[in-house]
DNA sequence: CTAAAAACAGGTATTTATACCTATATTTTT
DNA sequence: AAAAATATAGGTATAAATACCTGTTTTTAG
């Protein structure tokens, strides 16, 4: 059997490790590991690299599992991606594979169990742990809140200013970089205080920190 | 270096290799690992058992990590402990520090980290990791500072502008507050931004959120 | 004991943010 | 086709933050 390229993401060392050395010490598939930190770092080397698997932690800081997946879908990088979770949450679970996850399982899983997620997932199939399949049956079928546009309806925009914001511009700055009126900048700036609810820019920035805009 | 018979004891197997691959891949500790899934099965080995250190995860099933350290402090058994822990919540680390737990780091803790937090247990001193510690200065008045170092050294009053900082509060609000003059209060503000490196108030918030002061 | 750091606070000036107002062209939704 | 939301941007005004200056008192460290 060939050996799987396999492209591991989690912000926790701790794991990283453990996974290499769970799948070091068996033998039903071949494995070579590149790590990565966080969902930034992963995009990059996916650009670069050619991967036949990603394992994406889901909660990560700088850029988090689901937004990773969609960035991944985004730029067209069609490599099977399998969901890595500490929670079993039915709205992450929803999110992922509804942005075209190929699995997803817990962080308890055995390694018998990873090795045949990775397995069924490279013969191009879906893996679904028990745990996770079963919390799909018995809740059926609520909305997939997409994190943050559904919930305060920031526009594509907005979000672009809020990244900016957060990267310690002033309006005049971006407004400059964005060939808008300072003016503009200012609206939007009050406009998405106003949506998520902050009285400054430091609730702005709490925000954009809490939910990975960065 | 006399080998340190290390009990670990956390739920996922991902984190007992990956620490078991870690802590075999440096120099400056020798450890003997025995590894246990759960608080029960702890108990049960280090009654027979006789381990230099016990690092404990907190979030677990069957017997969680604050009910196991009280069970071993209720058996009598002195061996140190350092809690490993998921997240940075102040009940939690109260909780186990005031319940005899020599140490308490997360795990997003680099190698280093957990190897400088077990050296130091093994001396019979404490360790908090900067995280944690931080987030101890911050909620208390003016409890044991003694334990705490931060890289950037903050004072008290700069650590406790920060917090306020970062309700939204306006230089005016936390003066009036503080009973201290409005301009104090800017003076504190700049002298922590010098001190982290922030250009602007944005940049002190990310600080913040980062290291845990809400 | 002396020197350094921390906490305190006033002055002045400039820049930035916030709070209101207004309006228009474009895009999206119904 | 009409209505709603978005992105644009100007005016005016106030509040807040930032950048300099200056100083005193208290606390901590060498």
């Amino acid at each position: 059997m060939k050996k799987i390229n396999l492209l591991l993401v989690d912000d926790h060392e701790l794991v990283r490790k453990g996974l290499t050395l769970m799948l070091q010490t068996q033998k039903k598939i071949d494995v070579h590991i590149t790590q990565a930190n966080h969902g930034k770092e992963a995009i990059k080397l996916a650009k670069e690299q050619d991967f036949d698997l990603i394992i994406l932690d889901v909660n990560m800081p700088v850029l988090d599992g689901i937004s990773t997946l969609k960035k991944l879908k985004e730029l067209a990088i069609m490599i099977p991606v399998l969901m890595l979770s500490m929670h079993k949450e039915e709205d992450l679970i929803r999110d992922a594979l509804s942005n075209g996850a190929a699995g997803y399982i817990l962080k308890n899983s055995s390694l018998d169990e990873i090795t045949k997620a990775m397995i069924s997932i490279m013969k191009r199939d879906r893996y679904l742990s028990n745990e996770v399949a079963e919390i799909l049956i018995n809740h059926t079928n609520d909305e997939v809140p997409t994190l943050i546009q559904n919930e305060f309806n920031l526009t594509l925009r907005e979000i672009q200013i809020i990244s900016m914001l957060v990267k310690e511009m002033t309006s005049k700055e971006i407004g400059d970089y964005l060939f808008i009126s300072k003016r503009t900048v200012d609206g939007h700036r009050n406009k998405i205080m106003e949506k998520i609810g902050a009285k400054s820019a430091v609730g702005l920035v709490k925000f954009a920190v809490k939910y990975g805009i960065e």
